[in-house]
DNA sequence: CCAATAATTCGATATATGCCGAATAATAAA
DNA sequence: TTTATTATTCGGCATATATCGAATTATTGG
């Protein structure tokens, strides 16, 4: 097997890893669907959640959200940017399109 | 979050959880191409592959294959069977329409 | 029935993960 | 500059996972 294919296995079994938690899909469909519809990845005001939003409705406290917020990073699920006092979120929609395209055989 | 919400949280997690090994991963890839195009999930010989056979290619030994298969199947990803001295193994293709349309927000 | 082949289960071990609370860092506001 | 807020890092612990080899079970063929 080509070492691309390899690096390409690893990058989507990191993915998978990264929504493999329950805590950590709630954020990821948390922030896919906070959006309004079409905006995933439009970097707006209201498009996007930050840490301790995501927090206050999974009843996390703040250190695991930022873990999990991390791994999702490192996944290249979502991205990020800090806003003042706040750590921006929303999901890449490259990734979206990607992992629909995965799963089509 | 209602009940039935966190069921399906919990599945998705869940197959995202057998996804995020890179030989389980691996296993599930061959699967899906292995067939011929349009056949997945179809069974008719040489739409699926044993275990053996995954084994082989892998450099896994059979004791870990078979716990990888059993895996994926009580992820609800791949269907087996046996037949004669092999178990048959193929990928469900529901949960392929279901895996594109989890990713479509 | 016995030997061969395929697959599973079991036992063990090393590694990874999830989670928390405490301490630290970054920014904002008074 | 001092205080408050937000987020990250760190240390630690309990649990889960990947993998292997040995033993066991299932099936086929002689």
């Amino acid at each position: 097997m080509s070492n691309d294919t390899n690096n390409k296995l690893d990058k989507y079994a990191g993915i998978f890893k990264a929504l493999s938690n329950p805590n950590r899909l709630k954020i990821f469909i948390s922030l896919a669907t906070c959006c309004k519809p079409g905006t995933i990845g439009v970097f707006e005001p209201g498009n996007t959640a930050c840490v301790g939003d995501i927090g206050k409705d999974l009843s996390i406290v703040p250190s695991t959200v930022s873990h999990h917020v991390k791994e999702l990073r490192r996944a290249g699920l979502i991205k990020t940017r800090r806003q003042g006092q706040n750590i921006e979120c929303w999901v890449d929609p490259e990734i979206l399109k990607e992992l629909k395209y995965f799963f089509s055989f």
